[in-house]
RNA sequence: GGCCCCAUCGUCUAGGGGUUAGGACACAGGCUUUUCAAGCCUGCGACACGGGUUCGAUUCCCGUUGGGGCUACCA
């Protein structure tokens, strides 16, 4: 049997971190097993319809490393056409069939007098359903009469079973299910149809869904019995939590992937750590390039129960993957935050490449998100005025701290700055003196690169420069003499 | 309210009738060390509760509690 498995967002909005957990399960399933990963587009809601989002949704797949096999627009396929506003005269044949077979009619009860029977459920403290009013009326109307809506004959007792790929079989009372709308007032079909529909149509062979959806299976079940077509196989996938245990919302932070991209986040260390909520290969592994986790997956190793997104466990594997990461590669990942921040232009000037790289190479074991090396190399690229107190108390310590700053200025001007060079200047200072190698070196690092913590020292001064390294301690010098 | 799903360290999870309940993140301590990291070692830390079934349940069943979801002419 050929797998083929659809990532189906409806375009209102931005790519939800959860959905996309979705995708990536999706579509490691078609890779595994060599099938097809298709985007469809369910726009059946035109109030709903955000400009911009289905490209949003699929740059969030591109950057993420999800290629696509059959999708709307310059993707194609034989399925098509991948957006479900431009399927709707296959919904209406559906439509006619179901009424002329009499497993579907047409309602025209009003908003308001559904509202107002929602309301009188509500205070008898009854179901909330609709009262099948117009279920025995044989009203004639089309889709899109503006007039009617066409609702689905729920059978009257008995229960409805389906099968879940993780949970079994599920079960319930048909009493509990009521005729649900499959098409709306004017025209388009609701999602319960259309996808049942589409699915069929498009040889979907799992439905990969959140498991919001299980309740509205059953009617999904008899959906696909009425038209008499096999329904895929259901998978749904458990959601993810914010730190709160509460489903993850804009108010835990970014829940659009690609604003993980501005944060610093490496997309094949967001995907991995994304695959991993859910699911899990079965051994220790974690850190799992796309190629394994394509390799491992499969739907059994899905969890049931929800996971809560733990952005700290992401820092810790993004940085893993910035730390394997060739330097030269990771250099260019870093280009546009460094233009961004004014450090180099599109061709490194004013640095060049080589020094750039230089600097990436001394800080990937110091960063976990990209972003991270604005506050941490910044010295590589620009001059800073000032010290703050508390490292001025830890490293500019002792009365002779001048004398000290001076003594090894002075070295340092002796020296050639290679790197065996520079430790024999500096710690011939300390000898000198007859202190310890670390009244040198803090004061010469704070002075140099003006923080306190950073890369070694001498690789760090080698990369500086003479000409920085000096005038920087002359100024710290003026600095401490001010004080 | 009704219906449905879920339940192992703080978090992600492995495991499964008999285990010292394993790993990872985070946290704490140590080693290393010129700082910060990285790395390595150690520690802390969990089977929600109550009934069954069983020689034996964290594991199987039921219930309770807790959490989540659905209950639209949204998806």
């Amino acid at each position: 049997m050929a797998i083929r498995v659809r990532f189906a967002p409806s375009p209102t909005g931005l790519p939800h971190v959860g959905v996309i957990r979705t995708a990536i399960f999706d579509w490691l399933l078609a890779r595994h097993y060599h099938g097809q990963f298709i985007l469809r587009i369910e726009d059946t809601d035109r109030s709903r319809y955000v400009e911009g989002a289905v490209e949003e949704i699929i740059g969030a797949l591109k950057w993420l490393g999800m290629d696509i096999d059959e999708g709307p627009g310059q993707i194609g396929g034989d399925h098509g056409p991948y957006f479900q506003s431009k399927r709707l005269s296959l919904y209406h044949r559906y439509a006619d069939y179901l009424v002329e077979s009499g497993k579907a009619y047409w309602c025209d009860c009003s908003a308001e007098r559904l509202d107002e029977l929602r309301a009188s459920q509500e205070a008898a403290k009854q179901d909330i359903r609709y009262d099948n009013l117009c279920r025995e009326l044989a009203l004639e109307g089309s889709p899109g009469d503006g007039k009617h809506v066409l609702r689905f004959k729920i059978p009257e007792g008995g229960t409805t079973t389906f099968h879940d790929e993780l949970r079994g079989d599920i079960t319930v009372e048909n009493a509990t299910l009521d005729d649900l709308v499959l098409i709306k007032r004017d025209g388009f079909p609701t999602y319960h149809f259309a996808c049942c529909i589409d699915d069929h149509h498009m040889a979907i062979s799992h439905v990969l869904r959140g498991e919001e959806w299980i309740p509205s299976a059953p009617k999904h079940q008899l959906i696909y019995e009425a038209i008499g077509a096999e329904p895929p196989k259901f998978v749904h996938v458990p959601v993810i939590l914010g730190p709160d245990k509460k489903k993850l919302s804009k108010r835990h932070g970014a829940t659009n992937v690609l604003e993980y991209k501005n944060m610093g986040y490496l997309p094949e260390a967001l995907f991995n750590f994304l695959a991993l909520i859910g699911w899990n290969p079965g051994d220790d592994e974690e850190i799992l390039p796309r190629e394994e986790l394509v390799e491992k997956f499969s739907v059994e190793r899905i969890n049931t129960s929800a996971g809560v997104f733990d952005i700290e466990k992401l820092d810790w594997m993004n940085g893993a993957y910035i730390r394997a990461m060739d330097t030269g590669e990771l250099t260019s990942r870093l280009k546009p935050f460094m233009a961004e921040w004014g450090w180099i232009d599109g061709n490194w000037e004013p640095w060049g490449e080589d020094y750039v790289e230089s600097v990436v190479e001394l800080m990937k074991e110091r960063m976990n998100r990209l972003t991270e090396l604005r506050e941490k190399a910044g010295f590589f690229f620009e001059d800073f005025d000032g010290f703050d107190p508390a490292d001025v108390k830890k490293s500019f310590r002792g009365d002779d701290i001048l004398s000290r700053l001076r003594m090894v200025r002075d070295a340092l001007a002796n020296c050639d700055f290679s790197l065996t060079a520079l430790e024999s200047a500096v710690r011939g200072t300390a000898d000198a003196l007859e202190v310890g190698a670390g009244k040198i070196i803090h004061p010469v690092r704070l002075a140099a690169s003006g923080v306190t913590a950073g890369p070694g020292l001498f690789e760090m001064l080698e990369l500086l420069g003479k000409d920085r390294v000096l005038a920087r301690i002359d100024k710290a010098i003026a600095w401490v003499e001010a004080q």
